[in-house]
DNA sequence: TGCCGTATGTTGGCTGCTGCACAGACTCCG
DNA sequence: CGGAGTCTGTGCAGCAGCCAACATACGGCA
C-alpha cells in the first residue's frame, strides 16, 4: 500500500468525486496536499480507539467501516468509495477512529495527514462547508439504512448494495465475495447465495469466485428497494 | 406548547445535560439566549424537507426523529432527551430537517431560533466544539444501533431502549405505549407486548396503559444487550 | 499429480417475527 | 349509563432467516 506516485497521475486514473464538488482552484489546492497510494485488499487503515494517521479520498478503491459485536461477525455499517472520504470526524475535531477501517476494494486513493487536513480546512472555507455537508449526508444515509435493515428482506437490500458498489467503483465488474456481502448486510453467506442465485437466473448479474458483473442495471434497480435511490438523492441533493 | 416562562425557572426544573458540559460562563450565555417551552405529546417540531425554525434542548421532554418508509409504520430512528439537542445539523450549515420530529415525551425544553444559534456559535467556540462532538457521538451511536437491530432479538433491544429512556427522563415512571415502543424498535406491537410481559413477570418493570415504571434497573441492565452500555460509554467518553 | 485453501451451492430442522384477527380492560365523554 | 376510543393480551398460520453440516468447484503450490 505504500507505492506512492505523484499527484500528476490523477488525471489518468480519474479522481475523487467528493472533491469534484469544489471549485477548480480550491480542488487543486487540496489535491496538491495529497499523495496517491495503492490500497490492497485487506489493508487496515484504522482501528477503534486508535488515533487517525491519515485521511483517505478513494479514487477507485472501496473502504469499509466495520463495527464489532460480541458473538457475531463484524458488520460493515458504511463504506467509502470515490464519492466520499475516510476520516471525516477530523472535521469535527475528533481524532480517533471508532470503527475498523478495512480496504474491501483494491485500488488507488488520495491521502493526507490530519495536520495537513487541518491546515487545508483553515485555508479553504469551501472545503469545510463540503465536509460538513458530507457528514450530514452520512447521517441521513445511516438513518435510511437503519430503516431498510429493519423492514426489508435480504434480496432487495442486496440489489441496493450492488448498485451502490457499482456507482462507487464505476465499472461493471468488481471483486466482492458472498461472505463479504454477508458482512455488509449483516446476514449469513447462505442468504446472499440464495438471493444472488436468483439474480443470476434473472440475468441481472453474473458472478464467479468473487468477481461480480452487473449485466442489467435497470433490472437491478427494479429489484432494489427505494432506499437505494433515497440514499442517492440525499447525496445529490446536498452535495451535487 | 407556547406557554413560555423565563429562563430563571430553569433552576427548579433541572436543565439540559448536554449544555452542562459547557463552562458556567458559556452555559449562562447560551441559556440567556433560550426561551423555555412546554412540549405536549404529539407536537410536531419539524417535517422532512422543511426549514428548521427552532432548535431544542430538552429538559425532561423527549423528541423522536422518525423516518418514513413506504408500506411501513414510521420508524423512530433516534430520540433526543435531556442529554441532547434537536437541530444539530445547523452546526453543519444545513438548515432543513430530513426527518419527522415528534414529541414522544411531554415536558419542558429550551429552544432558540437558528439565527440565535449561529450567533452563539460565533461567539462561543466551546459551544461549537461541544456540538461537533455531539454530532460525532450521534453517528457512532447510530452505527451501533444498526448493528444491534441486525443481530439482536426484540427483548434485549427493548431492555436497552427502556434504560435509555430512563436515563433521558430521569424518573422511574414515564409515559410510553407499546405501540410507540414498537415504532422505536421497528417491530409490531405484539412483539413488545410479549417481551414486556416477560419483564413484568420478572418484576423488572411494571406498566399499565402506557405508564411504564422501572422496578429493577440492575435487572434490566442484565437483560439488555451490550449495545446500550456501548452507547452510553461513547457519550460519556466523548462528552463527559 | 495430489493436496489445501477459498468460494460457492444445497439441504433440513428450528426459531423469531410477521400478518391477521379478536377479546378484555380502562378512560373519556355525552 | 352506554358508547367510542385507546391500550393491552392471545392465538394461529406462514415464512424469512438462523444454525449446522455437507458437497462441489476452482486455483495455487509442492
Amino acid at each position: 500500500m505504500d507505492s506512492l506516485r505523484q499527484p500528476a497521475v490523477i488525471a489518468e486514473t480519474g479522481t475523487n468525486r467528493l472533491l469534484l464538488a469544489l471549485q477548480l482552484e480550491d480542488r487543486e489546492h487540496v489535491l496538491a496536499a495529497c499523495e496517491v497510494v495503492e490500497l490492497a485488499f485487506g489493508d487496515v487503515l484504522g482501528e477503534p480507539g486508535r488515533g487517525r494517521t491519515q485521511v483517505y479520498f478513494p479514487i477507485d478503491s472501496v473502504i469499509s467501516e466495520l463495527v464489532s459485536v460480541r458473538d457475531h461477525e463484524n458488520l460493515a455499517v458504511t463504506y467509502v468509495g470515490s464519492e466520499g472520504m475516510l476520516g471525516v470526524e477530523l472535521a469535527l475535531g475528533v481524532s480517533t477512529c471508532h470503527l475498523h477501517n478495512v480496504v474491501h476494494g483494491a485500488g488507488t486513493a488520495l491521502r493526507m495527514r490530519p495536520a495537513t487536513l487541518y491546515r487545508e480546512l483553515k485555508l479553504l472555507p469551501a472545503l469545510q462547508t463540503l465536509l460538513f455537508r458530507y457528514i450530514h449526508v452520512l447521517r441521513a444515509q445511516l438513518t435510511q439504512a437503519l430503516a431498510c435493515t429493519s423492514f426489508h428482506a435480504v434480496d432487495v437490500r442486496l440489489a441496493g448494495r450492488l448498485l451502490a458498489m457499482h456507482d462507487s467503483i464505476g465499472e461493471d465488474s468488481f471483486h466482492l465475495t458472498q461472505k463479504l456481502l454477508g458482512q455488509m448486510l449483516g446476514v449469513r453467506r447462505v442468504g446472499i447465495s440464495n438471493a444472488a442465485g436468483v439474480f443470476q437466473e434473472q440475468q441481472l448479474i453474473y458472478y464467479s469466485r468473487g468477481l461480480i458483473t452487473i449485466l442489467d442495471r435497470p433490472g437491478l434497480e427494479n429489484a432494489a428497494c427505494g432506499c437505494y435511490q433515497i440514499g442517492q438523492d440525499l447525496y445529490d441533493g446536498i452535495l451535487g
